[in-house]
This record gives C-alpha cells, structure tokens and sequence, in this order.
DNA sequence: TACAGTACTGTAACCGGTTACATTTTGTAA
DNA sequence: TTACAAAATGTAACCGGTTACAGTACTGTA
C-alpha cells in the first residue's frame, strides 16, 4: 500500500504538503501541487479515508433507521436520502430495524462509535429514548415523533386524512371505515384526528366498529376487510392508510363479491407505484417520498454542519389522486 | 470523551490488557477482566470502533451495489444481505447506481479506500471492469456475470424461463411474445435461451417481432404491450422477464379491451408481494429473493475470513406460481 | 539594503485503538 | 527451595492521515 509518505518522498515535500495539495488545495503553491498530483499519479495513491476519518474525527457517514426497507414507500425514501448523500461525498448506512427497539438502539450506538455522523429516522419512536447526555445528530422524516427539539420532515397528515375523508363524504358516502396503522405511530393518531374532524363537519358521528387496525401490510388490508365487510352496517367507502392495505381490501372485497367501486370504494396512502396498477387503479394521497428523503438528508447536514436548524417541522405537499377505485355511495 | 486510557488508568491495568479484556478476554484473568469491566461501566467507556478499523484495516462493513433499490425484488434481497450481516456485527453500505458506472466504480472505490471489507453486487455488470491488480472481495447476487473467478449466486434463469414457457405451450399457445429486459445483462440472455429452447422443443419457429424490449419498469412493459398488441399476428401469452412490466402489459391489455387470461395470458418473474394483488393474480416464478441475499453475504463473509469460495456458482430454487392471468390459448 | 508582512512549506504531535515483544507473575515438578 | 514453562501483564511502536506551530522564501516599501 502506497500511504501519503510514499507520495511525499517521490514528490519531495513533506506530508504535510501533500495532505495539504489533496484537502485544501489553495493553501499549497501552483507548483507544488502539480508536482504533489503528479507524484499521486505516479505511485498511484489512493488515500485511506478510514485514516482520515480516524483523525478528523469525522466519518461522512450517516445511519437510516427504517422500520422495513421493503416497503416501496420506504425505499423511495432512502433513495431520495441517498442520492443526496452521494452528491455531497456522504455514505449511507442501511440500518432494516424490523421495529426492533434493541436493533435500533444498536444502530444508534454507531454514532458515538464514531461510525456514522448522524442518523435519519423513518418511524414515530425515538431511539435511546432517554433523555441523552450529547444528543445524536438526528432527523426525523415521514412519521412524527412527539418532541419539538427533533427536526422533522412530514406531511400535514391531519390536513391530508381530511381531505380525502371530505372526498369521499362529498361523494356521498356516510358509512367510511378506516384500517389505520398501529396506535403507537404518531402518523396513525394524525390520520385519525384528520378523518374524525371531516366527519365531524358533517355531524356524523364516529363509530368505532369501522375502524380496524392494521399493520401497514396487504395481509393485515385482507384481515380488516374480512371484519369491515361482515358487519351488520357495511361501509360503503375503506379509507386505508396505505396503499398497501388499501390492495389487500380491495382484492378481498372482490374476493367476497363486491364490486369496486360500484359497492365499495377503496382509498389508500402514500401513492406507491403499483397504486395506479391496480384494477381498479387506487384512490389515494401522494406523497413526495424521494423528497423527504432529500430534505431530511439536507436538514441533518446542516446540523452536521454545526446550523442550528431554523424550522423544526417542515410540511412537504401531498396530493389527492383520484382513480378509479373511488365512486358515488351505493 | 473517555478513551481506552481512561479505563486503563481507572482500572489500574494497562491499555493493552483493557484492550485484550474486550477483544479476547481468554487472555486476560478473571479478576482483571472484572476490574475492567467494572472501570468501562465507571466511566461509561465506549470503544471508538472507528479508531479500532483504522488501526485493525478493517471496516466490517459493507457495500451493496444495487441499480435501483426501490424496486421491490432488490430490496428484498438487501433485506436478506442485512439481516445477515447484522447478525455478524457487519453493516450494510447502501450504493444505489442507477445502473451509472461511474456511481458504481466510486463505490467500488470504496474497498480501496477501507470504508468497506467486500462489495455484494446485484447487476450484472462488474465495477472497476479492468484486470484489477489487487482484486476486491467481490460476490455477484441475482444477475450473473460472465466470469467463473467471480462468486455468483443466482437462480437457473435458462431452465425457469424454459419451465414458465413450457407452461404456456401446454395451455396450448403457440404464439408467445417475450418482453425482455435489457441486453447487455447476462439474465436477459439466460431467459431469452430458455424461452428459445422451450420453443424448439416444440419445433416453434422464434419470431423476432414478438420479442419485445423493456427496462424492467411497469412502464416500459406498457410500450411493449402497445407494439405487441397491435401486430398483425398477435400473441396470445406474454412472458415478461419481471413482475412488475407484467403489471403494466397488463394494465394496457386490460386498457385495449383485451381480458386476461381470456385472450391474452400475462405471465412475469420473480413473485413480488404485487403480484398476488393483481387483477387478476399473476403467474410467475417465484425467486427466493431473501435468501440471495443471505446466501451472497454468507459467501463474502467466507471471503473476507481468507476461505477460498468452494464453489463459484450457486443456484437458488425457482417456482412456478400459477396465479389467475393464465388461462388456455383462445 | 533592510524590513515587515504574507505565502508557502516542514516538523512532529496527535487521533484511539491494537499488538509484537519484553517482563513479571503464577503454577508445577523435581 | 529451585527451575522452568505457561500465563498474565506492561511498554511502546504502529496504523495513515491531519494540523498546530515553527521556519523559510518571497513580496513590496522605505
């Protein structure tokens, strides 16, 4: 391995210099440079950047704690995460938590490892949820956390939910069921208040028996529907908060013979990919995830960067999309 | 910060032995092992793991190079390769090429530059493609690459697609049309010789106008729908080489008036968790996407312990899953 | 020509671990 | 008790960069 003395011996400055040619190269002459970059050229250095992490005290790194990766809402995120990581010479950690608070606690531990600069979260719970003695540079982005010292990206989730609830009502819908998430998630609660509030504007009362819950996956959607549609008085109109259920209650209301969305509408969240693919294509709220990805990224290197971060909640748009799965009340 | 120094002095022992009590604490006394523990939890030592790859030359960690991580099959191999890694105490770096080059040789680069111990990779293509001097720890997941000195883990693309044809031949269609996906990758290659081969054994002459184009994108399968379906001599079966541009023939066949499987069988690969959720559900061969994952880390996990891979090529078990979008030829 | 100020370069300490080698302690057998 | 091997521990070099500080060269001015 060529180090960084090999390359001052051939280039015959001292390291010094050559550091100083590679990292700030207005502060070395014209001339010493080229002979510095010639001299890299000619032993074919390449720096080891573990060494400079090692001493700068920094890893250019950054930890993703994301609940499951293979949630296509998810790893739209992580791409918009990543590719602004990349642009500014950031490396991206993978940290799949399964929810697991251990795992995540053991991810969180890389930063005072000194294995990661930072980290962006993806759900509602904090890790080392503690009250930290130096707090971990972190970014909160798509679920909510309940503390106004974490900067978070999020969606107006309330403001969303009751758009699509009021979509609905005008489409003359009075029984709307809702499969939310699990009731931990600050996104669940959101949503919630966001439906109760549309339906409230109405004067229709809330009633618990349409509401199911859900665990963000297509098998729970199937599950929900299964009770949903056994109950005395039908919904006529799923509001699922995502896409994934909303598929799962769609493919099983079918199952059982109901048309959609001539007997049922289906609406979902989040807009994946396949929500337009769907027969019919899904109702539903987009969400700008590679952006919240980038945002997040940009917000934690700021603070990286020492800034204090000025806004501690921004709200990216979201956007009704409405398909097909969507009708006038039966 | 407290360092490895601190607990050495807390503890009344040297750095040395307070390194070896954390590393290989057989070789350090009982009694010493627990002065040091108990001065560690004193001082609320935490080892700074990037002072420790630094000096031990390596990272324990990792590079995934993946074209596009938010399509769902990639990310469940990530799935699979993380969850593997995590068990062993390695992370995952996350390299998203978007099928660039030069994304993927400065990920490459990474090795060289001890961020990463090994790289796992998930397309064809091979980073930093010249004779490389010092080779880099380097397995191949999912789409083979064209050299047996390259560890590979992947599925019998040839006798899947072989099977998948057979299948559709003996619902009696005889005009099959293939959406492929790119040439330049060998799995391409490998489906199409499959395709081919299941044909001549039923004396079926190719017709290159029923071989069709995609990127592997729901939407470049829509464009092939659009060519293929406005032939003279239409095909009855459509093979696509993924899931999800079998999702958008779909959609546009349906789109056409055309009913699946009535008149036109829709057949994909790989079983995404979309693929049940289709109207109709839809056949496809399923690939143990997990498990290339787990499989291709385990392999570069034996790399990295100095084994030489006892065999250069893995195949992993493909089914077929006969779902509802096919049906006998009309 | 002398001198101050600036630009550039060099020396060597430092980051926080690991580990080769030397030294001390312990254990066992004669 | 002594002799010697094995086990435990300590000392200090080392990994490959960065950077504070010191020193030197160069510039323009008096």
């Amino acid at each position: 391995m060529t180090t960084i003395r090999d390359v001052s011996r051939v280039a015959g400055v001292s390291v010094a210099t050559v550091s100083r040619a590679m990292t700030r190269p207005e502060k070395v002459s014209e001339k010493t440079r080229e002979k510095v970059l010639a001299a890299i050229a000619e032993t074919k250095y390449k720096p080891d950047v573990s060494a400079r992490n090692f001493s700068t005290r920094k890893s250019r790194t950054i930890v993703v704690l994301v609940p499951d990766i293979s949630n296509p809402f998810f790893s739209r995120v992580i791409r918009g995460i990543e590719h602004t990581a990349q642009r500014v010479g950031y490396s991206v950690l993978l940290g799949d938590t399964r929810g697991d608070p251990s795992i995540e606690d053991s991810y969180a531990g890389m930063v005072e490892a000194r294995l990661a600069d930072g980290i962006i979260q993806l759900n509602g719970r904090l890790p080392f949820d503690g009250a930290e003695e130096t707090p971990v540079p972190l970014v909160n982005a798509c679920d909510c956390v309940d503390r106004d010292d974490i900067p978070t990206i999020a969606l107006e989730n309330a403001k969303a939910a009751r758009a699509m609830t009021q979509h609905l009502l005008s489409l003359g819908h009075r029984r709307i069921a809702v499969v939310k998430g699990p009731n931990d998630s600050s996104l669940t609660r959101e949503r919630l208040r966001g439906y109760a509030e549309a339906l409230a504007e109405e004067a229709i009362e809330l009633d618990d028996a349409l509401i199911a819950e859900g665990d963000f996956s297509a098998a729970s959607g199937e599950n929900a529907a299964t009770d949903l549609l056994s109950l005395q008085q039908k919904p006529t109109a799923i509001f699922c908060f995502n896409d994934e259920m909303a598929m799962g209650v769609m493919h099983h209301a079918k199952q059982l013979g109901f048309s959609v969305p001539a007997d049922l509408s289906v609406v979902g969240f989040d807009d994946i990919q396949f929500a337009q693919y769907c027969d019919p294509p899904l109702t539903t709220i987009r969400q700008p995830a590679e952006s919240f990805g980038s945002k997040a990224m940009t917000v934690l290197l700021g603070i990286l960067q020492g800034e204090a971060p000025t806004v501690m909640r921004q709200h990216l748009p979201y956007e009704i999309v409405i398909r097909q799965s969507t009708g006038v009340a039966p």
